[in-house]
DNA sequence: GTGGAATTTGAAACCGCTTTCAAATTAGCC
DNA sequence: GGCTAATTTGAAAGCGGTTTCAAATTCCAC
C-alpha cells in the first residue's frame, strides 16, 4: 500500500491519485519511452505522435514525478543554497536573485541556513547532499577550506565572498577590501581625519577584508591607525548599536564612522541619535552593502553598493554552467559608493 | 550510462560515486530490507545486526538517496512554502520560522516566490507539485478560493492570513482587523483626532482588514471617517514615501498616521523628515508587523506586534500534523502593540 | 522495385529505496 | 525435547521515470 493513502485515514478519498507517464503513453497510444523522449527532447519523434502525446498530457494534466526523474536520470534539477540566516535583508536580496537565476533554467533552489554555526551548517549540507542536489551555492560559509574541498568531490560548489582552490569549486570572490577602501577614501576626501570603524565579527574573512580596506585607506592618506577607533560588531543592528555605545563611552573623538555593514550602521545611527548627536552634522556614517532599506533610513545612508542581486544572479548562472558541464564565466560588476545623506564634508 | 558522469566531461574523475543502501547491506552482511528497517525504525531488528549496520553506515558514510525514498515511500519529506517575495523583511522572518519548525521534524522547505502575480504563483505551485511536496504552506496567496480548493485535492494546504473552506485546507487566519484597531485606538487614546491612514494595496484582503480596523476604531470613538485622510500604498518603503507625500501635498491636517505595515511607515517617516516635520513631535506614526528593524529606526517605531515568527512556526507545526494524519491544533498568540518612540500624547 | 542507410520506435533493464509476503529463526511451554 | 506461537529476516515486486539496444519503419538513390 502506498504510504500517502495510509496517512490520510478518515479523509473520504479527497486525494487525487497522480497521473503517471505510463498513463499518458497509453492514452496517446505510444510507449513510455516515446513520451519520455518528447518530454526531454532527447530524440526526434514523428510529428503525429508528438501531437498525440501533447494532447494526452494536457487532457490528463500530467506532471512528471520529480523524484522518479531524479532517481532515473541522476540529476535532481535542484541546487542547494546555504546562507547563514534566511531572514536578514542582505541574504534576502541575494536569495531572491539566486531563485530568479535558477528558475530561468528550470532549476529550483533549496534554501537552508547555518546560523553562523559550523555544526548547523554541516547538518544543512548533509541534508542537501541527501536530497541529491546537483550543486551547492554557499553564500558565505563558516566551514574550513579542507572540508569544502572534500565536499566538492561529492557535489560542485560555488562560493561567494571566499577563495578556495578546487577542481569543482568556483569562487565568486567579491573581495570586500576595495569597497571598504572606497568608503574610507570618500570620508577622507570629505576632510575627515578621525574616522572610527565598526567592524564585523573577528576572524571572519569577509570582516577582515573590510577592516583591511579601512586600514589601507588610512595609510594611503598618511593617517595613523588608532586601535581605540575600531570596535567589533556582529553584523546586526543591535551589534552596531552596542558597538557605537562602547565607542562613545570611551570618549574617543571622531567625526565619521565606517560601519562594516548597513545593519550595524542603522544601529550606530540610533545610538548616536539617543545621545543627541545628529547624523551627518556631528558624525558622518558610511555603511556597506546598500540594502534596499538604506535609501529610507533617516537620514538615507551613504553606503558601498555591490549589487547583491547581481552577485546572486551570477552565482546562479555560474552554477548552471558548472552543472551542465560548461565552463562558467563569471563577471562581476564594480563596487561603487552610493552617496546619500548620512555624510557631509568637514569644513 | 548515468547522466551525472556524462555531464562532467573533462573532469578527471573527481566525482565520488554515491554509497547505496545495498552496499551498506553487503558490508554489514544483512539484506537491504533490514537496513531499511533500521533506518526507518519500521520493525524490530536483532541488536547485533543493528550494531553491524550502524557500523557499516558510519564506515561507508552512507546517506540515503532522498529521491529513491520519495519514489518508493510516496512521501518526499518536503513542504512547499509559497510567499510573494523572499526578500522583504516580513517574509524573511516568517520563512526563517517555518524553516526552523519543519527542520525539527526532519522535513525540509522549498521556498518559492509569486511576486504578487497570479501567473507566477501558479507556476511556482506547479513546480512544487511536480516535486511531490507533501504539503504546501501559502503565506498569503493571490489565487482565488476555488483554485486553492482544487489544489487541496492534490496536496494538503495551510493558509495564513486568509480563510478558505476545504477538507484538507487549514487556515491560520491571523485576522488583521484587531491589530489595526489596536493601533488606532492607541493613537486616539493619546489624544489624536485627525489620524491619517496609509493603507495597503486596494482589493488585497489583508489590506482591507487593516483599513477596517482603522475605521472601526474611529467610529467607536465617534470620530468621523475622512476619505482624504486615507491613501493607498503598496506595502513597500517607496510606496509609503510616495503616499505620505501625496497626503502632505493635499494640505490636509493630521497629527498622527497609521501605516498598514512597517515598511510603509519607514517611507512615510522619511517623507516627513524631508519636509522638516519631526516624528513624533509634529506627527505620530504607528506601523504594523513589528519587523526586527523597527526597533532601530529613528525614532524607533511604535507598531503592532503579531509574532510573525510564531505564526510561521505554528504553520510549520500544523502542516506536519496535517501531513502525518493527525488533527492540527493551532494556537495563535495575541497581537499586541509595541510602544516605542514614534508616537507621543497630544496635549 | 530494391537494397542499404537513416530514422523512429518499443521492450526491458535499471536508478535506490520501501514494503509485502512467506520462510527461517527463536522463544515459550508442557 | 518437541511442538506451536511469536519474532526476525530476506527475496522480490514495485515506485515512475530514463536510457540502451535492437527491431521496425521510412527514406533515398539507382
Amino acid at each position: 500500500m502506498r504510504r500517502a493513502d495510509a496517512q490520510q485515514p478518515a479523509q473520504s478519498g479527497v486525494e487525487e491519485p497522480a497521473v503517471t507517464l505510463e498513463m499518458v503513453a497509453r492514452e496517446a497510444g505510444v510507449s513510455p519511452s516515446t513520451v519520455s523522449r518528447i518530454l526531454n527532447g532527447t530524440a526526434r519523434v514523428r510529428d503525429t505522435k508528438v501531437r498525440a502525446v501533447r494532447a494526452a498530457i494536457a487532457k490528463l494534466q500530467f506532471m512528471p514525478n520529480n523524484a522518479a526523474r531524479t532517481l532515473a536520470g541522476g540529476r535532481s534539477m535542484s541546487i542547494g543554497v546555504v546562507t547563514q540566516a534566511i531572514d536578514s535583508p542582505f541574504y534576502g536580496e541575494a536569495l531572491a536573485a539566486i531563485e530568479k537565476g535558477l528558475l530561468r533554467s528550470n532549476y529550483s533552489a533549496l534554501f537552508v541556513s547555518g546560523h553562523w554555526r559550523e555544526s548547523d551548517e554541516r547538518k544543512c549540507i548533509d541534508h542537501l547532499v541527501s536530497r541529491r542536489v546537483d550543486g551547492i551555492i554557499l553564500v558565505t560559509s563558516c566551514l574550513p577550506d579542507a572540508e569544502l574541498q572534500r565536499l566538492s568531490r561529492t557535489v560542485p560548489l560555488i562560493l561567494t565572498g571566499r577563495q578556495v582552490e578546487g577542481e569543482r569549486i568556483q569562487c565568486l570572490d567579491a573581495d570586500s577590501t576595495p569597497g571598504a577602501r572606497l568608503a574610507t577614501d570618500y570620508l577622507i576626501g570629505q576632510g575627515h581625519k578621525r574616522i572610527a570603524c565598526i567592524g564585523g565579527p573577528v576572524n571572519h574573512p569577509d570582516a577582515e577584508q573590510r577592516l583591511d580596506g579601512y586600514k589601507a585607506a588610512l595609510s594611503a592618506a598618511r593617517l595613523s591607525y588608532a586601535k581605540q577607533l575600531v570596535v567589533a560588531g556582529d553584523y546586526s543592528d543591535a551589534g552596531g548599536y552596542a558597538a557605537m555605545n562602547r565607542l562613545l563611552d570611551t570618549g574617543v573623538q571622531f567625526t565619521a564612522v565606517f560601519a562594516a555593514n548597513d545593519q550595524m550602521a542603522y544601529g550606530a545611527m540610533l545610538a548616536l541619535h539617543r545621545r543627541g548627536l545628529v547624523v551627518p552634522r556631528d558624525v558622518s556614517v558610511v555603511g556597506f552593502d546598500d540594502l534596499p532599506t538604506s535609501s529610507f533610513t533617516i537620514p538615507p545612508l551613504t553606503t558601498v553598493h555591490r549589487g547583491i542581486a547581481e552577485v546572486g544572479e551570477s552565482a546562479a548562472e555560474a552554477m548552471i554552467e558548472l552543472v551542465e558541464g560548461r565552463a562558467p564565466r563569471v563577471r562581476l560588476g564594480a563596487t561603487t559608493l552610493a552617496v546619500r545623506e548620512s555624510t557631509r564634508p568637514l569644513r
